[in-house]
DNA sequence: GTGGCGTCC
DNA sequence: CAGAGGGACGCCACT
């Protein structure tokens, strides 16, 4: 039995069964299948392996058809099956342009009196640090929204109320704090709005955010996914009003008769799916981690965000040319031992010379099972082997810098500020973590020593500093919180070297007599633990037989009681409730916790230990970052904080600042929640990333 | 669009 | 007997 856990096999699923379903229920089918993919909470099912790679012939058991039947008949399933068979329907809507100054003052009178209002704008980016305004929409109340076009500008385009106009008679609303404001990803408009002088303020909801709250493993929390699972509502597909591919209309360029409905259903949604999402928020009891936490971090990463990075483009452009040189030698060397020229960058040409034309042993597959693994743990056994696999090895880093990093980086540098701004993603991890992209910031390198290279790009403004403070062991801190163990609290307490003491601990040794060996590998146990790691991957990971890496693990469990207890009590509670938690009360869902497929069960399990662990981490530097920035503001510093990565926080500071920030930071940082053990933080200097580690 | 791989915490 | 480590993002090859 095989269970459907990606997208691929599922799509192929339905296909199947819509070979044996009407013709309607196909359509609905292909159609619901990205839904049903997302509440994996929905949908589980055992279906035998597909007999062929062809989907079409993909098999189901009587079985199977039976499940998928009572699937079919669920009501959440019909529901969306419903609302996805509609057409938008507009006819009870009331969706109107603003077009004369007249109209535009009857609504700044309804949005200063309202006890809340949705906005969103309307740009020609995704990108909020590269968008132009070309439009707002307002709803007060459901079903009626407003749209002002006011930067519309293909030819025939009706005349419409010039953007300053606008945004100087909006400002004193929307600067405004005791007026309420709701918004689907606010901090995109807030960015937009900045950009534009209007200080966005009195913004108390982000519909986003709370979709998120509510289920964190949810694939998306976009606004047409909101409004299909809150308001059972098909929203006008962003395809219809722009069109799509390279052909795709910027939203200056798309006709009114398109843009008023679609705007202002933004808005119209967004307003009503917060009166279903505020209470769902306090129902499970998420409205403070909601007011408290996520929401006044929505400024926080905006103000990251826009102040952004700056890097040393020459430096990466040098770096990038080195990389080029090395890797044309290491490919005629390569090509030599090969002899032959290939694509060493594709894993498959590179396992078919490996394994069929130098008969090196294979000693791994990859995952679905359709090829060679090359991966770094089989290269770097082989290279005892032969010479070619540390060449490529040396090859794939020095690829990896030159892609991902050099040349990527010099491309997202704003001709404008000159900087790199990248996203900080709220909603994205099922954890609580922030995220980073376009680019990521949170995986520059740091481990070799030329990708040292690429965090000595990172400097500060000239004249200024970086400050780094980053958590020391924060996550087997909270784990000592959590726990209570006597060794863990206590080794804390005295601030000793944890991963000695676990050495100690485990291996029966005088702490004197840890060696940088037993420290490694207690550190691998360390946090082996917080992953739920089991013998087979400890033995891997410390390159040791099975049964002495038990022999480790009984070793640790028969000394560190106190956390044998947390996880046996945490995976009680998690069968019992169907989530965990965090210290703030974030929640995850655990729809597998019970599954009858010991794999699937045992994911879930690793998942209860491992969230209340990294989510926790994510929940204190959230709230160290929200009093840092407000410490920041009202003590006037020119300081900004600039990045997360985790458990670490860098900023860029003034010389005269140095002292400073750097003593708000780590009382701030430290005093954030009291645990059972003290919260550390170390601190850093430099002149760049690297130096300021 | 998916799979393989590698970077970070 | 297979499959056995938490959370991300992004590049390249391939289909």
């Amino acid at each position: 039995m095989n269970l459907i856990q990606n997208h691929h096999s599922l799509a192929a699923l339905y296909e199947s069964v819509a070979s044996i379903t009407a013709k309607k229920q196909r359509d609905n089918l292909i159609r619901y299948r990205d839904q049903a993919f997302l509440s994996r909470d929905l949908v589980k099912i055992d279906v035998d392996a597909p007999v062929s790679a062809d989907l079409a012939e993909f098999e189901i058991s009587a079985a199977d058809t039976e499940a998928l039947a009572g699937l079919f008949q669920t009501l959440e399933f019909r529901q969306l099956q419903h609302a996805l068979s509609q057409k938008t329907d507009l006819s009870d809507k009331d969706y109107q342009p603003i077009l004369s100054k007249e109209a535009l003052n009857r609504l700044i009178e309804r949005l200063k009196s309202a006890r809340i209002f949705s906005l969103d704008t309307e740009t020609t980016s995704p990108i909020p640090m590269k968008a132009r305004l070309v439009g707002l929409s307002f709803a007060l109340q459901a079903n009626e929204a407003f749209y002002i076009p006011c930067g519309h500008d293909y030819i025939g385009a009706p005349p419409q109320l010039p953007l300053t106009e606008v945004l100087n008679k909006l400002r004193p609303i929307l600067e405004d704090p005791a007026i309420q404001k709701v918004g689907q990803n606010i901090k995109y408009d807030w960015i937009v709005l900045n950009r534009h002088g209007v200080k966005l303020d009195g913004v108390v909801f982000d519909t986003m955010v709370a979709s998120y709250l509510l289920n964190p493993s949810k694939r998306a929390h976009n606004l047409d996914q909101i409004a299909l699972d809150f308001l059972g509502h098909k929203t006008i597909p962003y395809q219809e009003v722009a069109g799509k591919g390279k052909n795709a209309l910027t939203f200056n360029q798309v006709l009114l008769e398109k843009a008023v409905p679609y705007a202002c259903e933004d808005a119209d949604i967004t307003l009503m799916a917060t009166d279903v999402l505020m209470p769902q928020l306090q129902e499970i009891e998420l409205q403070h981690l909601m007011e408290n936490v996520e929401m006044p971090l929505v400024p926080v990463l905006m103000n990251m965000e826009m102040t952004g990075t700056c890097v040393d483009i020459d430096r990466l452009h040098e770096l990038s040319k080195s990389f080029a040189h090395q890797l044309e030698a290491l490919e005629g060397s390569i090509y030599g031992l090969a002899g032959e020229a290939f694509n060493i960058n594709s894993s498959k040409q590179l396992g078919n010379i490996l394994f069929n034309k130098l008969q090196l042993p294979v000693l791994k597959k990859t995952k679905k099972k359709t090829g060679y693994s090359t991966d770094v743990d089989v290269l770097t056994r082989l290279a005892e082997e032969h010479e070619m696999p540390a060449l490529v090895l040396k090859h794939r880093t020095l690829s990896k810098l030159k892609s991902t990093y050099a040349d990527a980086l010099v491309d997202l540098v704003n001709p404008e500020t000159g900087r790199i701004h990248t996203s900080f993603n709220q909603t994205v991890t099922a954890t609580g973590r922030l995220s980073s992209s376009d680019p990521n910031l949170q995986n520059i390198p740091i481990r070799s020593a030329e990708g040292m290279e690429i965090r000595r790009a990172f400097v500060p403004r000239k004249g200024w500093k970086l400050v780094s403070a980053d958590y020391s062991q924060v996550e087997l801190r909270i784990l000592a919180h959590y726990s209570n163990d006597r060794i863990l609290i206590k080794a804390f307490l005295d601030d000793e070297d944890i991963h000695a003491r676990t050495a100690s601990e485990v291996f029966q040794v005088s702490t004197s007599d840890v060696t940088g060996e037993l420290r490694r590998q207690a550190k691998a146990i360390n946090f082996g633990i917080i992953y739920g790691m089991s013998a087979f991957g400890l033995s891997k990971q410390l390159n040791i037989g099975q049964k002495m890496a038990q022999t480790y693990i009984d070793h640790y469990f028969a000394r560190y009681k106190g956390v044998k207890a947390f996880i046996d009590e945490t995976l009680t509670a998690a069968h019992q409730s169907k989530r965990t938690s965090t210290l703030l009360g974030r929640i995850r869902l655990l729809p597998d916790i019970d599954s009858r497929n010991r794999v699937v069960r045992q994911a879930a399990e690793r998942t209860a230990i491992n969230t209340p662990i990294q989510g926790s981490a994510a929940d204190l530097i959230k709230l160290a970052m929200i009093d840092v920035a407000s410490a920041i503001r009202e003590k006037k510093l020119e300081s900004a904080m600039l990045l997360s990565v985790h458990d670490e926080l860098i900023f860029e500071v003034p010389p005269h600042e140095l002292e400073p920030l750097q003593t708000l930071v780590k009382e701030i940082m430290e005093g954030v929640w009291e645990l059972k053990v003290p919260l550390k933080v170390n601190l850093a200097v430099g002149d760049n990333w690297a130096e300021a580690h």
